[in-house]
DNA sequence: CCAAAAGTGTTTGCTCTACACCCATGG
DNA sequence: CCATGGGTGTAGAGCAAACACTTTTGG
């Protein structure tokens, strides 16, 4: 950090947040639809100023609450985004934030001023996005399959209680490919990362035994080496 | 993103950069002594004022090469700095970089209005640090440990041509670990990444020969799975 | 001829993968 | 009693880890 003069122009600071969740069988992130200009009537991701006292995470928090009313146990920062030309009036500069919500939590619609209305999307069937959320949307796809075979982010799509198969289709339908029941049982239940509860879950079917993620469960597993 | 309204204060943005290197066996971070307050006297990262033009990767590029002459070929985008305590005088958000540069490339020191001197230092030895440049570094530290174990960073830290046995000590420093002679050359030939040259490196015993890093190399592994 | 570093294969254990049938419940 | 989803074990293949001696050069 070299020369402190502190007359330079200074670029504007948003936060945007790139929020998945699982419904009906898909994975989908929430977008806002745009009223005011540039790109009115695109959808863009939830996102806003950063205030002058508070902390990116709390900015990424606070917006995605007053945009949607979602508040998310999971947040993470994903990319800052800083093309000199990636908004068209002035510079701005974008912190994304990847957040996970479980599919039983509702958002309330809180369209304010420039924004309409919110709603999920499916992830393979976005609409047309305005500045480059279509490139945030894709990194944040990137790195939830990435994180998903090394940690227990998974989990955070889930309720509180699940069944051992609601968990593997999160897995399924995240990474697009069928896994195979025994294994997957098997090696979850090694990893001693959940527990079962003395719940079942009722429906069609045998009921299913409940679990739930242990609190104080340590799950990364160590990269495969390239080389030993 | 929602509201544009343009009359917000803005914070000050800069970027940081870890760059690293391999020397005398050990792995350096290159530092600069302040002059200035705030933390007159102390090392901090190469870093400074995003301009109103640049992207956020070249600024990285412009101030590394201002500060320490370093023209390094590998740099990424580390994490984002935000928080509204890291500067007692202003809110300054950093954009930290990482980067990586070969043992042999030497560095020039331009020391400039308030910062005086630019030096290497071993990680495991570094002084005093401004703002929360221990933690970046901390956290840089991290994921080139992380990298190198999936991808081939390792040979942004050597010079064009190696030896074989400068590779796996390479990777030995880095990971503070011993590896296996042959299992390492095994599976870095079996790799498909490096190429012998028809050189061979003179010393003291035994000439090596000389490989070059394969210019279409692809070399990322899959993660080993938490799940099937 | 001695010191110093380069180079080279095999065996063993473990982990991953593939695979099919019985069980409990509700209607 | 039938449809629906829940639950369970084993065998074979491929990968990873451990391990020691010979070769080439310079002094």
């Amino acid at each position: 950090m070299g020369n402190y003069t502190y007359e330079y122009p200074r670029p504007a600071l948003t936060v945007d947040v790139v929020v998945f969740t699982l419904c009906e069988d898909q994975l989908q992130v929430m977008l806002i639809q745009r009223r005011g200009e540039p790109f009115s009537g695109m959808w863009a991701l939830p996102g806003g100023f950063v205030h002058m006292h508070e902390s990116l995470e709390d900015a990424a928090h606070r917006e995605l609450n007053e945009e949607t009313g979602i508040n998310t146990a999971y947040l993470e920062q994903l990319y800052t985004y800083g093309d000199p030309q990636r908004d068209p009036r002035d510079r701005i500069i974008s912190v994304a934030y990847f957040a996970l919500t479980p599919s039983n939590v509702p958002f309330q619609d809180r369209g304010g001023s420039d924004a309409s209305q919110a709603a999920w999307f499916p992830v393979d069937h976005l609409p047309a996005l305005a500045f480059d959320h279509a490139e945030i949307i894709s990194y944040a796809l990137r790195r939830l399959r990435y994180k998903l075979e090394y940690s227990a982010v998974g989990f955070e799509l889930l309720p509180a209680e699940f069944t051992l198969t609601e968990i593997q289709s999160t897995y399924e339908i995240i990474l697009n490919e069928r896994l195979d029941k025994r294994n997957f049982r098997r090696r979850i239940l090694e990893a001693n990362i959940i527990e079962p509860t003395d719940k079942m879950h009722a429906g069609e079917g045998r009921p299913a035994r409940l679990y739930r993620y242990r609190p104080d469960a340590v799950a990364e597993v160590k990269a495969r080496r390239l080389f030993p």
